[in-house]
DNA sequence: CTGCCTAACTAACGATCGTTAGGCTACCAC
DNA sequence: GTGGTAGCCTAACGATCGTTAGTTAGGCAG
């Protein structure tokens, strides 16, 4: 990925150092130093360290929530008002963005609590209406009898806890391409809801 | 929970605040601030703050393995051989711990990183042995038939993100008491493991 | 040649960090 | 009462933190 802005280059890096020792332990002159620079210089670019860590997970909830848009759209394409197709689209998307960017996504997952109150706030909100696109189409499945009957709160946290997990270990040069890794989740995931015992 | 010792209540404090705001972004100060007392004082007690992080997560770590160990004795008891059995005695046990100590728990899964070099290559090491017991079932699950065929290693982390994503969520006053909570798990799991589509 | 823009520099600010040193007070055993 | 010990205090250390200010070097446009 050629920088194609110093602000981008120094976005990139921050994504990486955030993800691999979190915001709080990741200094503003650690992110410089990657790039050979005095810690001073950045501000040139950028004006704050908060401000960064809010542009990496801004950009990335916005990437989540469009993939979603996406998907959704395609899904009710295909097969109208099938909730198993609407979640394997839904899983299927999410992975794409967290393995497109792992840094990026990491951060996203794992560091916005170190945001101020009223940027922690708003991403919680987006949180939650993301999260609320997967538990209606859960909460709609149970109804139509396409899902096994759980608990549509602890069903929905319980998929999205395990497709976040891909953040945990996911290595862009590993065995196994991101869309094989999707596929497994999404056999998995509609296992665990279609699944009669 | 009475505070048994002095070094108990620094250490309870500490996993509250290192679970919500991350260990690096918590200091010596605010531990003590939380006891009521000057930040130096808490060097009486203990003898630097990565040793705080260390009794918290090595602590966490052996109540892990030693509920596993229990478990698996107590599955291969009831139903020897049997990975069904095996795989959801280890996840209520994982559950029971989880729940038991939310914050020493949470602090465990998240902040293993912010230990030094030797340590924490001694806590990845006891996860990776962890994580083993899982995947064993899970591949001798697959073997005999009981599991549907998938990779084993992204079942495995599967399985452990879906059920540490518990910590992020749990409240020992919110509805649902752990023990049921753990009932969901293990259904949700088996039925992603042997769920035949 | 001049002037602006980009990107970097050095130096320093006040705050906070983890930690050490040394002293004080209250209680308990003998 | 004497000695020990548990628990806390104040004061300070050197390091590092995020950030500001003012300056310099190079390249491109007029």
């Amino acid at each position: 990925m050629v920088e194609t802005s110093r602000r981008q280059a120094i976005e990139d890096v921050a994504s990486d150092l955030f993800r691999e020792r979190g915001y709080a332990a990741t200094s503003i002159r650690d992110i410089a130093r990657a790039l050979s620079v005095q810690g001073a210089s950045l501000y040139a670019h950028v004006t704050s360290k908060e401000d960064v860590l809010w542009a990496i997970v801004d950009r990335a909830a916005t990437r989540f929530e469009q993939a979603a848009d996406r998907a959704e759209a395609d899904a009710a394409a295909r097969r109208p008002g099938d909730p198993g197709e609407a979640i394997a689209a839904l899983v299927r998307a999410h992975v794409a963005v967290l393995t497109a960017d792992v840094d990026e996504a990491g951060v996203f997952v794992n560091e916005w609590r170190a945001l101020g109150d009223e940027r922690r706030r708003s991403i919680l909100e987006r949180r939650d209406a993301y999260q609320s696109r997967f538990r209606g189409h859960i909460e709609h499945g149970i109804a139509v009898g396409a899902f096994a009957m759980t608990d549509p709160s602890i069903a929905t946290t319980t998929v999205l806890s395990a497709v976040n997990g891909i953040a945990a270990w996911y290595d862009p040069d590993g065995r196994l391409p991101a869309d094989r890794i999707a596929d497994h989740l999404v056999e998995l995931t509609l296992r665990m809801l279609e699944g009669s015992r």
